[in-house]
DNA sequence: AACCCGGAAGTGAG
DNA sequence: TCTCACTTCCGGGT
């Protein structure tokens, strides 16, 4: 595994990482410290993102100065997505005692270093590729299903979406939309494998189904439609929970807020694949899930003050994750105090969030719900321990 | 002028 | 060397 970790240094926001020379790295953010890996790219971009991750090398200093220039966005779990490697722990960083050991411990230069090893001897076409963004649905910025019982799709970001490919490709000279839309012609009129749709210069939709064309590798496993049994599934499978919808990383999933920075966002057939691939029944599925109905979802972990006060008030365990237990769509079994404790909780982690959101506008450029991940993880959670000292 | 289209040659990987 | 899947360029049409 090639990797560097690094305590983080100053303000986050203003920091411009630097490494020496073009590494396309995977960066990802806790607290205090963040890891950075390598992608087996030669170009600066985040796939997670769509956007340059450029990162240098300070030299000098027992710390590792690396930061992120404002103007990028922060690209997390980049390569546990694409190459196989998972992100390392951050919670207990193991420092580097100076940036040479970084380098000549962790650094591998980009010519000896195979761009996705696992994808040795297939061949990835700019179909699969296609395919691969959008089954995903980590990249609904980029690229998004409109329909995908018909393989209807929206390019949502013409460049980002070149960016991306020109970096799978790792040509020397930048990928164009133009160039891309040469190749979509000949899908559509020489190959018949893609059609545009009618008056929409950016939405097509696939003519043949996914298995014929050969796919990528996912680190997680998603239908490009779900299956109809979960859709009528009489009982769910998981608690209906924020923790449930975010541990699915389903295609297309969107959640909508009168809170969301771009207003954008927000189509229910998403969001019912989300919730089908989490095996809920699709008869619980609001029209839309804004953030208020996530974070009502959420429960906190069992070791907050927030979810002892809870449970003890509670005739349903709430141990939500997992949990056999299953609360009612309509909520009636469950008591008033819960329901009272649950309203209070999502109110004061809209009001959190907004004020988290607010401060990173880089995490702004990301769906929604990544955000709620950041949120969460970074511990800011009405219920979470209350340590936050960022403000 | 801007955009779209498609032919043709070039490129890199397998 | 050959094929494949683009990539790059560019002239023509709308």
């Amino acid at each position: 595994m090639v990797m560097f970790q690094g305590s983080y240094e100053g303000n986050r926001r203003t920091q411009q990482a630097k490494m020496g020379s073009n590494f396309t790295l995977c960066v990802y953010f806790c607290e205090k410290t963040f890891t950075c890996q390598m992608c087996y790219s030669s170009k600066d971009i985040c796939y997670h993102c769509g956007q340059v991750v450029s990162l240098t090398r300070i030299p000098g200093g027992s710390q590792i100065g690396l930061k992120i220039s404002e103007n990028y966005t922060i690209a997390e779990n980049i390569c546990s997505t694409y190459g196989g490697i998972e992100l390392a722990d951050t919670t207990t960083p193991s420092q580097p005692t100076s940036t040479e050991s970084i380098v000549t411990d962790t650094m591998t230069p980009i010519t000896s270093t195979p761009k996705y090893p696992h994808l040795r001897g297939m061949k990835t076409t700019l179909l699969s590729f296609l395919r691969k963004l959008l089954d995903s649905g980590s990249h609904d910025h980029i690229i998004c299903w409109i329909d995908p019982s018909k393989l209807h799709f929206k390019i949502v970001n013409p460049d980002a979406l070149a960016q991306l490919w020109g970096a799978q490709k790792s040509r020397t000279v930048p990928m164009t939309y133009e160039k891309m839309e040469r190749s979509f012609r000949d899908f559509r009129h020489k190959d018949r494998t893609m059609e545009q749709i009618k008056g929409s210069k950016y939405e097509y939709r696939f003519l043949e189904p996914a298995a014929s064309s050969p796919a990528l590798p996912l680190q997680f496993s998603v239908p490009t439609t779900p299956p109809s049994s979960l859709l009528v599934a009489p009982t769910p499978i998981r608690p209906f929970t924020i923790d449930n919808l975010l541990a699915n990383n389903a295609p297309g999933c969107r959640f909508t807020s009168s809170t969301s920075p771009k207003g954008n966002g927000s189509r229910s057939k998403d969001y019912c694949s989300r919730i089908a691939a989490a095996a809920i029944p699709v008869s619980w599925i609001p029209s839309k899930l804004t953030l208020e109905d996530a974070f009502a979802a959420w429960i906190p972990p069992q070791s907050s003050p927030e979810a002892e006060r809870i449970n003890s008030n509670l005739p349903i365990s709430p141990t939500s994750t997992g949990s056999s237990s299953t609360p009612s769509p309509n909520g009636s079994p469950i008591n008033q105090a819960f329901i009272q404790a649950s309203v209070l909780l999502a109110q004061q982690n809209v009001l959190r969030f907004n004020v988290f959101i607010a401060q990173f506008p880089l995490l702004q450029v990301l769906p929604l719900h990544e955000q709620i991940q950041w949120f969460l993880r970074m511990g800011h959670g009405a219920g979470a321990q209350d340590n936050n000292s960022q403000k």
